[in-house]
This record gives structure tokens, C-alpha cells and sequence, in this order.
DNA sequence: TTCGTTGTAATCTTTATTGTTACAACTACG
DNA sequence: CGTAGTTGTAACAATAAAGATTACAACGAA
């Protein structure tokens, strides 16, 4: 399976934020008109987001703005803000190897460790990108189009 | 989501194939009891793994062979063959950014190749890791037990 | 020709994701 | 005040994917 768009998703709603933060009120169904999903999956991702410190999210009057410095922002935050995969590992392990025969008791002991070399390469290169990039990466295609 | 069972259920059968080639005729029946699950899972995940060239299937009298040097056959491999993800894309990218906004017509052109680093930091890992590899542990655990 | 096996289709169950409705709680503002 | 526009969140429906299971035809060796 692929991981969630819950990912991209979040990335697009601070994308979002930061673009329009001068020019509009950028609340939950401004974003859900952006992403195109309903405005409750936008504000279970604001609340996530917001749980990990990387937003605040104005109740009441409304709206959504960033809380630090973009460039301190990686997407390796947000892929763990959001959840993206199960309690926090990459590979589903098949769950009851059989403890009597020698290869189903030791397949654990054999593998733990290099799928959690590959997971941790791929964590990296997250953490290698920063909202920064994005957000004027989002700016300079905007601006290409004019 | 996590990447399917089938990635870590296909490493195990490749083990247990070289692990035993020698004392067992490895059928899917076999197989199926030291992974634990159905038979025709297993059998499934053999045609797969057959027709990436990993190994050979024998019709009729029944069992699985590896068909090519351990060395040259490595995580990749398997994960690839194996399907592991939806065609062949990790990321599963929100359906329907609103092209009406400057954010949801851009938003491919500025992850699709973050997204695609990520990825291929985490393919090249895998590539980095052969079977054989795998084997050798998994025999030096065995080892340790006796 | 029989036996154990593979190859594969069909179907069911389970689980996770995503979508949707509904509504209480909250804040700013007239 | 109280009203309008929001957020926060529960509850539940819809969809989709994974995995389990049953069934059986095709195959090969003895």
C-alpha cells in the first residue's frame, strides 16, 4: 500500500497558508476548496498539524497560520505530524511466523534491523526538505504562469 | 499505510527455500506453515517471485527453487516483484488539487520530484542489501541456537 | 491411473481510509 | 447581548485494499 495522502495533503494546506496568508482568511473550507476534500478532513489535519507545534489554528473568528520558521519546517515534521503510516513503521510484518520451524523464529532477528536501515535512508531525505523549499518553489511556478 | 506483508512474507520464503533445499521439498504447504498463512497466498507470491526470474516453480510434483545466484538478487528485487505498492508510486498523491487555484495547479509540479528523491533514497537502500545476505544471517541465528 | 502438487478464479472477511452529516463550543463584531 | 462564521469532534457511511478461504482444473512422477 501507498502511504496516505494525509501527506501531501498537508503539505498542500501549508503551501497554502503561506501564499495566501496576506491576502485571505485561510480557514478550513478555503483549504478543503484548494485541496478539493471535505473541510473536516482539512481541520483533522490542521488539528495534527497543530498538535505537532507546526500551526495555530484561530478558533472562533477562524483561520490557520504557521507557527516557525518555514526553513525549520522538514517534511520529515510533517510526515510524522500526520501520521502517515502505522505506529510509526514502514513495513507490515507478517504477524505470526511459526515459532517451531528455525527460518519462522529467527526471520525477525534477521530482518528487524535492515528494514529499519532502509526506513531510516528514506527518513533522511526527508528530513533534507524543508517547507521553505516548497513554499518558494509554489511561488516561483505561480510566477511563471503570469 | 504500511508497505504490504507480501515484501517481508516473499524474504521469508526465499530464506526458507535456500535454508532448506536440501533436507525438504519445498512446496507451498510448506511454506505456508512456517510463514502462516494460506497456502494459496504463498502460491501467489511464487508466481510473482517466478516471473521476476527469482525463482523456479515446479509443476506437477510440486516445490520452489532459486534460480539465480544469491548475490545478485537483493531487496529490490523482491520489492519490485512483489508489488509492494499501488504502480510503483509510494506517495499517494490527493486526487483533485482545484485547478481555479494557483496552489492546486502547482502543487504536482512542486512535490512530484521531492517526492520522487525520497523515493529512490529509499530504492537504493533496498538495492544495497542482497538475499544472500539474508541467507548468511539467517543461518548464523540458527547456528547460535544450537 | 492415482496422488500430491501447482495455477488461478471466485468470493468473503476484515481493516483502513476517506467522505459526510451534525452539532456543541468558541470569538469577534455590530 | 446575540448573531454569524468558525473550529473541534463524534458518529457513521462509503469505498477500497489486503488477506483468507474454498474449489477445482491442469500437471507430472511413480
Amino acid at each position: 500500500m501507498q502511504i496516505s495522502s494525509r501527506f501531501t495533503i498537508a503539505i498542500h494546506i501549508l503551501a497554502c497558508i503561506d501564499t495566501f496568508k496576506d491576502d485571505y482568511k485561510v480557514t478550513s473550507d478555503f483549504l478543503a476548496g484548494s485541496v478539493n476534500v471535505n473541510p473536516v478532513v482539512i481541520r483533522r489535519l490542521l488539528q495534527q498539524l497543530k498538535a505537532a507545534g507546526i500551526i495555530n489554528v484561530i478558533r472562533g473568528s477562524g483561520g490557520a497560520e504557521i507557527a516557525k520558521p518555514l526553513s525549520e519546517i522538514t517534511m520529515l515534521d510533517i510526515y510524522k505530524a500526520v501520521d502517515s503510516i502505522e505506529n510509526g513503521e514502514l513495513f507490515h510484518f507478517h504477524e505470526n511466523p511459526n515459532k517451531e520451524c528455525p527460518v519462522g523464529r529467527n526471520i525477525h532477528n534477521v530482518l528487524d534491523d535492515k528494514l529499519k536501515q532502509v526506513q531510516t535512508a528514506m527518513e533522511n531525505e526527508m528530513r533534507s526538505i524543508t517547507i521553505q523549499e516548497i513554499v518558494e518553489d509554489t511561488k516561483s511556478y505561480i510566477q511563471k504562469e503570469l
